[in-house]
DNA sequence: CCCCACTATTGAACAGTGTTCAATTACTTT
DNA sequence: AAAGTAATTGAACACTGTTCAATAGTGGGG
């Protein structure tokens, strides 16, 4: 009598929705990450999900939260750490990226990288607003990296795209020194 | 007796089909751009549309091709020019940034700002490969910057997200004169 | 114990989506 | 005029997010 189809009958509370989305975008990618999709692996009609939860993207902006816990939790102290560990992080779940950048836009303050970016950043000798430009820009750089490379990797996975021989890690390493780089040398040039 | 929903009667060709698709894609968003509304748009019933279109992926791949056709057409002899004009070309239309990272992701070498970047990035006096991961850096910072620029303004028209002060335009510059500063002092250091 | 109130879930519907395909029309070419 | 091909229709399939009246489950007060 075990589970045949993930039994559990766990009272759907907010958090169990919460978990078994998490569960499908890891696995199956956002595309699978249906509200109907969801009430079904929870075994329960699509609308008892309103009660709990506003629509669907309320639903995604906490999965991004969520998604980058992990980073929060004990954050490194260099930029480039970070920016790497970010990345890592984000190649953990299928399209978290779309996701993230989804919150991101929504509340850009309230996006864990953007504030991880400007804390390490304000350690910096850079005028306040320079700072906080600089942390948009690598959170920018991270999303559109990691994007490109998680719909790369969703277009293979569904025989639309062959398998190339690219290192995504390298270009992405590449990209960040050049910022980075450029941190480091004054950046008091234009203001445009 | 004027044309009362857009009357012309053009006969159906694939570039009606592609040039109406842009327009909905330039004046309404991603979001709007149905087949379905295309049909209407083009009085037709929506199968007669898969006689001239693949399907959409293959409409929004060749929309990806006509959004950059005005940069490319006479391209800026800089980088940085390169940079500002493409993203400029890119805030023409809405949501396009999603449209090109898409095709993008498909096929990295047919899109044309990655060639343009490469070609700008071989006067340089970089290793040919670092050169290639300098420019799909570039590509990616730029498409990340904009997605998330077009992306807050659609969520701002639809009244999900107030209009907040924030300067776009000059992140963008201060990240791109990040990675091209960066660029400038020679980046022979890691290789991870 | 019963009834009330409140929380939670169902079932059904609304208005859409991309895509396919047999049947039909329109247009050429013989 | 007849045959053949190019183009379009109309209908269907299997989905999507979201709403909402009706219903079921659960605890407290009388």
């Amino acid at each position: 009598m075990g589970n045949w189809e993930g039994w559990a009958k766990m009272a759907l509370t907010r958090e169990a929705i919460v978990e078994t989305a998490m569960g499908i975008l890891r696995d199956y990618g956002l595309a699978d990450l249906s509200m109907r999709r969801l009430a079904r692996d929870l075994g329960v009609q699509p609308g008892a999900l309103y009660w709990h939860v506003k629509n669907k993207q309320d639903l995604l902006t906490v999965l991004a939260g969520l998604i980058l816990k992990p980073v929060a939790i004990q954050a490194p102290d260099s930029l480039r750490e970070l920016a790497v560990r970010v990345r890592e992080t984000l190649l953990t779940v299928r399209d978290s990226a779309e996701v993230v950048a989804l919150a991101h836009a929504l509340d850009p303050r309230s996006t864990t990288p953007l504030q991880l970016f400007g804390a390490l950043l304000e350690g910096e000798k850079l005028p306040a607003d320079q700072a906080e430009w600089a942390a948009e820009a690598l959170v920018s750089y991270v999303l559109g990296s990691v994007t490109d490379e998680q719909t790369r990797a969703g277009l293979t996975s569904a025989g639309l795209l062959a398998t190339t021989e690219r290192d995504a890690g390298k270009i992405f390493n590449f990209g960040l020194d050049l910022m980075l780089n450029g941190l480091a040398t004054q950046p008091t040039q234009r203001a445009s």
